[in-house]
DNA sequence: CGCATACTTGAAATAGTTCAAAAGACGTGG
DNA sequence: CCACGTCTTTTGAACTATTTCAAGTATGCG
């Protein structure tokens, strides 16, 4: 089960290759950047609000919460990182630390200096577009959940995002026929769909309830794609994979 | 009042050098940018989801919106353009569209081909940076509203929005001493917060009757800027403008 | 003047929150 | 391997912010 962070590097590169193409220079650049493993206990901050990074974080196993504090103590959740994602990938060009990242579960990153990245994107300028469009997918992600959460109801979100990290997952070729990894609390969960922690327990009894999908403290598995791809209106254009235009979009 | 169309690039010119250090060559090159001038009514789309463009918009005058429309009928804004913003150079590196762009009010813009972009790109690395650390604000801007909507109650949200937008127009030298343009309706002002229009109309009331803001159909004053950066938890960092610390964000 | 568009207000309904408590899981040390 | 404390989930009941439904009032424009 521990994955290498060779293996890390190599799942960063499939998610760039989704979306862009790369030749063998290319790819091989990326399998050769340097970093420094870390390991980061469940709940530790591992990037903090207002520091200047020198280096970007790649979630090599674990999970990561992209997410600000409020002055009430309450939390937002921006974006969730799962293994092979270059979590701050932004910070190359944007030091300045403006949202703390923190591992949901046990986690391992792979510390890659911005020097070494700086120095792939001159030299390999179809580089610097990859990691450029990358962060133009994220910033899609972030849109889609904007107008979950401003325009849906409670078990529409929570539906919607099952759906996007299904894919993503998949994509990753990290999840299984019918489920995934997701190894998060309802409290954190709660926070990335804009709901009480009580509140998402309800909704996800009714997601439970009605077949659709179930959570643990691991996983999740969908019980029927089709239900929660209606529930949520999920449509995957947003995430920006290679155009499969299949007819269901979980094609379970 | 007519913007001309170079007056509309040095104004992305101001918005790019706010953020990144440009050279003379660099600032020429942008100054010298090819485009076609299109005036777009109220409420028209200019962009459209499905299309794949070969053209970033310029926003010469007027407000652009950046929407998701929903099953049913519902809307979502995720992104106010003012003048001077490159509303969709994210684009350049994802021509497929999945946010449809409207103008807000009767608006002009300036349609600029990808290739002339790519060639600056290309011929001007620094300027591959600034565009990607453009677009790295502008997602940055949307995380912000995402953690407004799920954790924020409405007036707060209308206030730190009324905060952010100020800040943007006074950035691009386009406000006044404590108003700024804002030509839109309140049933799409509602769609940016995630409210419903009669409830955003009680907002705006309770703004005007505590002595915060006011709105009509074509600015916004700001009465009380302290009030209603404490309303909004508003903390300007996330707009990443060159550090200057003032005590007070909006500094009226 | 009349129609269309935008805004305003009231009252009833409801989705989601808050407060309160208990029950289940899980690891640790005795 | 059992007891204990901690963390997470679950459930109930009262409350409230926001929505929904239903008019009605400005404002501008041809």
């Amino acid at each position: 089960m521990a994955r290498t962070t060779d293996e890390a590097l190599a799942l960063w590169l499939k998610r760039l290759a989704l979306r862009s193409e790369l030749d063998e220079a290319e790819r091989q650049a990326i399998l050769g950047l340097p970093g420094e493993a870390v390991a980061v206990a469940a709940g530790q901050d591992f990037v903090r609000v207002g520091e200047r990074v020198d280096h970007a974080c790649l979630i090599v196993e674990g999970l990561a919460a992209r997410f600000a504090q409020l002055g009430n103590g309450q939390r937002g959740v921006v974006a969730f990182h799962i293994p092979g994602d270059m979590a701050d990938l932004h910070s190359v060009v944007a030091r300045q630390v403006t949202w703390a990242l923190q591992a949901a579960a046990p986690s391992r990153i792979l510390r890659i200096p911005h020097a070494a990245l700086d120095a792939l994107a001159t030299e390999h300028p179809r580089l610097a577009i990859a990691f450029w469009r990358d962060c133009i997918v994220d910033a899609n992600v972030l849109a889609q959940w904007t107008v979950n959460i401003a325009r849906k109801d409670s078990a529409a979100r929570v539906a919607h995002l099952l759906c996007e990290l299904f894919l993503r997952y998949r994509a990753a070729g990290l999840s299984g026929y019918d489920f995934f990894p997701f190894p998060i609390t309802q409290v954190m969960l709660a926070d990335a769909v804009g709901l009480t922690p009580i509140h998402l327990n309800r909704v996800l009894k009714r997601l439970r309830d009605e077949r659709l999908a179930t959570k643990d403290l691991y996983e999740i598995v969908l019980k029927n794609g089709e239900g929660l791809v209606a529930l949520g209106e999920f449509d995957p254009a947003y995430l920006q994979f290679p155009d499969t235009t299949p007819k269901r979009p979980l094609d379970l």
